[in-house]
DNA sequence: CGGATTTGACCAGCGC
DNA sequence: GCGCTGGTCAAATCCG
């Protein structure tokens, strides 16, 4: 019984320590024990000495505790630190309350109470410093980050120039001042729009006037944990995010305003667009990511692709300069899933069948499926992060290749067009490359594990490069994230870390693209789209 | 009969 | 404002 009361007063006084721990765990820890630190982990309370003194007050407050003798009748009241850390009372605790209050004791206990107060409010000033330094230190890595990237940037566009002033030799003058003005058009759409947006940077590492800081910001080059979290800001929906303990949390979009989404922002954008300005910019990126584009070109008989999901027809249209009509699809997989695609044959050579798709699933998809809604993903990822366009005029396909894992592909196979309406990447697989362009030395050289099967769809033999590496982890946060609970912007990231991640995955699926182009090629496609029952049960 | 497809109508965006 | 075009809707039709 007394014990008990005097373990609760302890507690008490205890929890107040406990909630610096809370604050600031491994900083805590990092002092005690290892005297050293490590990235974005500080020790947010050490610089003002305001631990201290709430420790002071702590112990002041532990020490009258005792002062009042342990298991004695009389409790401190409870704090409310808003923790949660267990400090209910179990019936024999309340009986021992009871008992035996005095006037003069109450006056102590007034007094604690106040000084707990005090201190609690001064506990709440701290976390409240505590979310906005989180911010900083989150601001900082952003930086890091987007630097780092840049860097890399730096040194691919390096690579790029010199495949472009090759391609540019190749080109008459009209052909050169056509793309010279794709590029222009470029400039004006993609990178600048999406990297634009955004709210004004109020911290004060925001102010980086570093010319390379600034370069860097405008080029567009930012990592894509930015870009995500500059979209889920601009939703101000609620999300999870990690803390710096490693804590998952859910916080609002009211809780951190000025904190969570930072790093690339350029700095000219609070001095040339207001709010509105910025929130309509926000507004138009979401619809230009929303219909962000991927384009496939294979040549195929079939009236459709099989790509691993359910599709219904709910439109057909002529379109300018193609007789050929164009057909509209929806997914059903899922009731309200946005996905669309357009189907459509070329009209230069009809047997090339032109698929475009359009959103993202809002549902897990099958492994078939995944591969192809990884590459939208992965497309969308590149224009949003402001891929470097080479001098040629388009955006250059080694990037798009080197982001979805095809760093050796040959170039034609992928072009990223700023001239749709809507940023569209085309992936052309009805080029057969060269043995010269081959990413593995041997056409149809693939992984000992892969299948080499000339019966499967695009969409299947990519699904099962995917399903055939071993970093199911990175696959399964990618099919967790195909739900509506997560934004679009998670998907991107998601799709576009699990395609880069594994160097395994990208062997596989080059071998894959290369084993479709020359299968697709030499069978004329015949047996490219697949009936729908070998299609992993998913009809198209 | 229910689901899928067809097809004309409707609407929005854009350029002139 | 008007016409063109792309995209979508929804009633009619088809099909298993």
């Amino acid at each position: 019984m007394e014990s008990a009361a005097s373990d609760h007063s302890i507690h008490n006084c205890r929890s107040i320590e406990a909630q610096h721990v809370i604050l600031s765990p491994k900083t805590a820890d990092d002092h005690d024990h290892h005297g050293k630190r490590v990235v974005d982990e500080l020790d947010f309370f050490a610089h003002n000495g305001r631990l201290k003194e709430a420790r002071d007050h702590t112990a002041e407050i532990k020490e009258e505790c005792d002062h009042h003798g342990v298991g004695q009748e009389k409790q401190l009241p409870d704090v409310n630190t808003g923790l949660n850390l267990l400090t209910t009372y179990t019936s024999s605790d309340k009986s021992s309350m009871d008992v035996g209050t005095s006037s003069s004791r109450n006056m102590e206990d007034k007094h604690g109470t106040n000084e707990l107060a005090v201190l609690q409010a001064e506990l709440g000033r701290m976390n409240v410093e505590n979310q906005r330094l989180r911010g900083v230190i989150h601001q900082v890595n952003t930086n890091y980050q987007a630097l780092q990237v840049h860097l890399v940037k730096l040194k691919n566009q390096k690579t790029d120039q010199q495949t472009a002033e090759q391609h540019k030799m190749n080109l008459n003058g009209s052909e050169v001042l056509k793309e010279k003005q794709l590029m222009n058009e470029f400039n004006n759409l993609a990178p600048r729009q999406f990297m634009d947006m955004g709210r004004a940077q109020k911290d004060e590492l925001s102010q980086c006037s570093h010319e390379g800081c600034r370069s860097q910001d405008c080029s567009g080059s930012s990592p894509r944990n930015d870009i995500v979290e500059s979209m889920e800001c601009c939703k101000g929906t609620s999300h999870v995010h990690r803390d710096i303990s490693g804590k998952s949390s859910t916080t609002g979009a009211e809780d951190s305003p000025d904190h969570e989404f930072q790093g690339w922002i350029p700095k000219k954008v609070p001095k040339l667009m207001s709010p509105r300005e910025v929130e309509q910019a926000s507004s138009e990126t979401m619809s230009m990511i929303k219909k962000a584009r991927v384009s496939v070109r294979a040549r195929s008989e079939a009236s459709m692709m099989s790509d691993g999901c359910q599709w219904r027809k709910y439109g057909q249209k002529m379109a300018k300069g193609n007789p050929c009509p164009r057909a509209y699809y929806r997914c059903t997989m899922a009731a309200g899933c946005p996905v669309r695609k357009q189907v459509q044959r070329c009209a230069e050579d009809r047997t090339i069948l032109i698929t475009t798709y359009e959103g993202h699933h809002n549902h897990p998809l099958p492994p078939a499926a995944m591969a192809m809604a990884s590459t939208t993903s992965a497309a969308a990822s590149m224009i949003l992060s402001g891929s470097n366009h080479s001098a040629d005029g388009l955006i250059s396909s080694n990037s798009f290749l080197a982001r979805t894992g095809l760093p050796n592909c040959p170039p034609s196979l992928a072009t990223l067009s700023a001239t749709a309406p809507f940023p569209t990447v085309t992936l052309d697989l009805t080029h057969t490359p060269t043995s010269s362009e081959m990413p593995l030395g041997q056409p149809n050289q693939l992984p000992s594990n892969f299948p080499h099967n000339n019966l499967m769809s695009v969409p299947q033999i990519l699904g099962q490069a995917l399903c055939n590496q071993p970093k199911f982890s990175v696959l399964d946060s990618l099919q967790g994230l195909d739900s509506t609970t997560h934004s679009l912007a998670d998907k991107v990231n998601a799709a576009t870390a699990a395609i880069t991640a594994d160097p395994n995955f990208t062997m596989a699926l080059v071998a894959a693209i290369t084993s479709i182009v020359g299968n697709v090629q030499s069978n004329n496609n015949t047996n490219n789209n697949v009936s729908p029952r070998h299609d992993s049960g998913n009809s198209t």
